[in-house]
DNA sequence: TAGATCATTCACATTATGAAAACAATTATT
DNA sequence: AATAATTGTTTTCATAATGTGAATGATCTA
């Protein structure tokens, strides 16, 4: 999961994907820009550049680079080893229109929880879909804490060592004794919940989804504001659906995991 | 467009993104696997490894190394800056509906044509797209000539030099001087022919798409088997469609660009 | 013409590489 | 269960490649 930092690193390549990354999440960047928020010399910088441009990932137009349509092919084909089918999109979507409150599937990879599919996390702006928020934490979000509550003591640890116990809002535990505590009164329970932890008046509840090894997945995650779902009612009325979803979920990963290795 | 090979290039950073392109379009390597196929030592393959995982662009599950789906994020939110929205496949979709026949738009990038969105590209099986081909050259396909027509003989011979013209068919043009007659027959129509250079029994009829500035940005055609299309009745019948698909594609690039400038 | 920005070159300090070896962990064989 | 074989990973260190920062072009624009 989080690799025991040994081994060697590679500065070259860090800073080449640093670049990429930077160019990807500013829509389009030119040098000037780059030599402001890289930490590595003009010329330096160009040599990435020209290595990113000639292996395709970059595009120039007017000065300014670009991240290259080819770089979103190749993020389709990492796609699709992940659930992303219209079948997935459907149950969170079912699960969503029962409980008549936003609904999200997130996959959880090194440490965090990356947007999936969710009913509220794209939103609709000059025809393009601009998510809002790709990335989550475990400690102030339900669907993370039911991840930890399920993991042991030592792989909580090393990612609280990673990524830390961020503030997001006025509720968010940050303190880990107190999460540890949080996570026990989880103990068996096979959802969590999440308290304005994350948002202010956001409340939801969340469970692991697990693979066809039954290693964890991700997880699926369902609230809203607090003044139209209280706490009680989570545990109440939408714990069984969100519970019938996930389980939905997982043997549908399942029947596709024995298709793909019948063959 | 295509660099003319000059400036540094970094072999720390072509090793890196070699290994993850191998790693991605293999499903997953392992170490073994990759000292076969990448020309580097194991001590370094694994200093490339750490580098990518730290970085979270790749995963490890059982000793194989797969993409991680970070880097399908990183791949949609590229997708954004291009045309992939539901009004574009509907155009393509109305194109191929009117001509009973396979209808794609492609986006030109670094001398070659990647497809965008077609009828016919994505195939159902497992309930995961597959994409047969993702890469054209532009010498053997009717939307590549298109484009080569419009541009100046630099230009092309630049992507020639790159790219080649490798046969891939009986019918392709493999001959830089018969593919410039090709080209000057073109001349000011619109619009390119492509008879069995592709694939054998495959006509198909091809035209450019120009963004906002004026720039080619892709290019959209249709055809299909030659025992339902024959080359005069792409040019008699699909030739207007065609290019009144283009030209909706084209008012409907301006419009979104107008949208984004004005605030 | 001057002032930007983009891009390459150079010599020297820093970092990466390859090959062999060692170790760890897993799997296969006896 | 013990041993051997395979695979994954890190070390080591001489050699090769990259990073640096200043200088120099090369464009473009005012």
């Amino acid at each position: 999961m989080i690799r025991n930092i040994t081994g060697r690193q590679l500065k070259t390549t860090e800073t080449s994907l640093e670049i990429l990354r930077n160019i990807l999440e500013h829509d389009g960047l030119t040098l000037n820009d780059l030599d402001g928020m890289v930490n590595s010399s003009k010329s330096s910088i160009c040599s990435h550049l020209n290595t990113l441009m000639d292996n395709r990932y970059l595009v120039k137009e007017d000065g300014t680079y670009h991240v290259s349509f080819r770089l979103a092919l190749l993020g389709k084909r990492a796609e699709q080893r992940y659930p992303t089918g219209d079948d997935v999109k459907e149950i969170i979507d079912q699960l969503a229109h029962t409980t008549g409150q936003e609904a999200n599937f997130t996959i959880f990879e090194h440490g965090r929880l990356l947007a999936c599919y969710g009913t509220s996390t794209d939103e609709n702006r000059n025809g393009m879909t601009v998510r809002y928020r790709s990335e989550y934490h475990l400690h102030n979000t339900a669907a993370g804490k039911a991840i930890l509550a399920e993991l042991d003591r030592d792989e909580v640890e090393m990612i609280l060592d990673y990524w830390g116990l961020p503030q997001e809002s006025e509720e968010t535990i940050t303190d880990r004794d107190r999460l540890f505590d949080a996570l026990n009164e989880i103990g068996s329970q096979r959802y969590a919940l999440v308290d304005e932890e994350f948002a202010p008046g956001l409340v939801a509840i969340g469970a692991p989804v697990h693979g066809a090894d039954e290693e964890i997945l991700g997880a699926v995650s369902v609230g809203g504001p607090k003044y139209q779902v209280d706490i009680a009612r989570l545990e109440r009325e939408f714990a069984d659906k969100l519970l019938t979803a996930t389980a939905e979920l997982e043997s549908l990963l399942k029947s596709k995991a024995s298709i793909s290795t019948e063959r």
